[in-house]
DNA sequence: GATTCATCTAGTCACTGTCAAGATAATTTT
DNA sequence: AAAATTATCTTGACAGTGACTAGATGAATC
């Protein structure tokens, strides 16, 4: 295979790719359509015919962001036990996990206002968190208002964190941070 | 005084007012210095002398930002009982008034990457803020993990309300959402 | 095998942040 | 009061940006 073929192949998933490394190292403020071209080594009106424009991939990468926001809550859920209390506070950690791992791609997801907030795909990919928030709070017998304090509880702890305002509990060691993030989302449960 | 004299008079204030207006149309991630210097009929190179680079002007809108953060919270104290509890939920629906009513403001003290972390004087302000929650909680006699367990709650509210994802507290009429935070502020109190 | 279509490149435009050089006015010094 | 200094602001330039157009390339279809 030619060191350059004309077609990539698969340049949406290389560009997504790339997109999620320059976020990760520049921020969603300094986001560059140009430089994400440039690192999957493509011209810089390439991403154009995929994507549209910046938000065009930006949304298309939140929308990933989203399905690996969740992925992340399994995966800690996978670990915990059945109970209904167990299974909320490793959903707790998982969101806060993925806060910690990939903070330019949390704030795109929750903050950013360059997403197409009326994109199908973006909106169904939200959707499908919060309803696995709601359906965690209804097996804890919980209603409207425990769903609204346990987003804001874990939801606020993840976003202080990754601003380093929460340097305290962003200093601790994975375990004991772990602890202290579960006793607070104890706190707000029904 | 003639229409346009060279020097200004205040240029930084006027700056900071502008910078402040154009964050509210346009957000941080689309925040422009030379439009910021346009809004205040001046040329595009004007506020360097004043600021040096966009980091800075944004610094120091930011610094104000936490003072006004601050103000909204005293005002909202300054209307309640002079009780601990109440002083404490009082400040959380002034967190909860400065966000909704400055949402970019909010968003560039919290979350911004294009803040000079270093500068004394933001920092300052940010100690400030961080203080008085502290004192608050201190007045309830509660320790650290009650300060995190109410930052985060309202932090997270805050957050969540102006990003649209809390739409139904949202539409909610003020007095009717004032009491549903205070009733989730209750919650996380020691 | 010819045509059609999707994919990618190259060039352009207005706009951006930052720097350097100069113009203007206020302040200080003598 | 006059001169020198300093602070303030403008102008012009540069590389980088997002978006648009036209065109080149190769795959798919008929």
């Amino acid at each position: 295979m030619s060191e350059k073929p004309y077609h990539h192949g698969d340049l949406r998933a290389a560009l997504l790719a790339s997109a999620e490394a320059e976020l990760a190292d520049r921020g969603v403020e300094a986001f560059s359509l140009r430089a994400v071209a440039k690192r999957a080594g493509v011209s810089h009106a390439a991403p154009a015919h995929h994507f549209g424009d910046t938000g065009g991939l930006l949304t298309a990468l939140a929308t990933a962001g989203f399905r690996r926001f969740l992925a992340c809550q399994h995966q800690r859920e996978a670990a915990a036990a059945a109970d209904p209390v167990s299974q909320m506070l490793a959903g707790g950690l998982g969101y806060v996990d993925f806060a910690m791992e990939r903070p330019a791609l949390f704030r795109l997801i929750f903050g950013s206002a360059r997403l197409n907030r009326d994109d199908a795909d973006l909106a169904a990919a939200g959707a499908a968190s919060y309803q696995h928030l709601v359906d965690q709070v209804a097996a804890l017998g919980g209603g409207r208002s425990d769903v609204t304090a346990a987003w804001a509880m874990v939801h606020g702890l993840a976003d202080l964190l990754i601003s380093g305002r929460l340097a305290g509990l962003a200093a601790l060691e994975a375990g004991a941070r772990d602890a202290l993030v579960m006793d607070l989302v104890r706190r707000v449960m029904p």
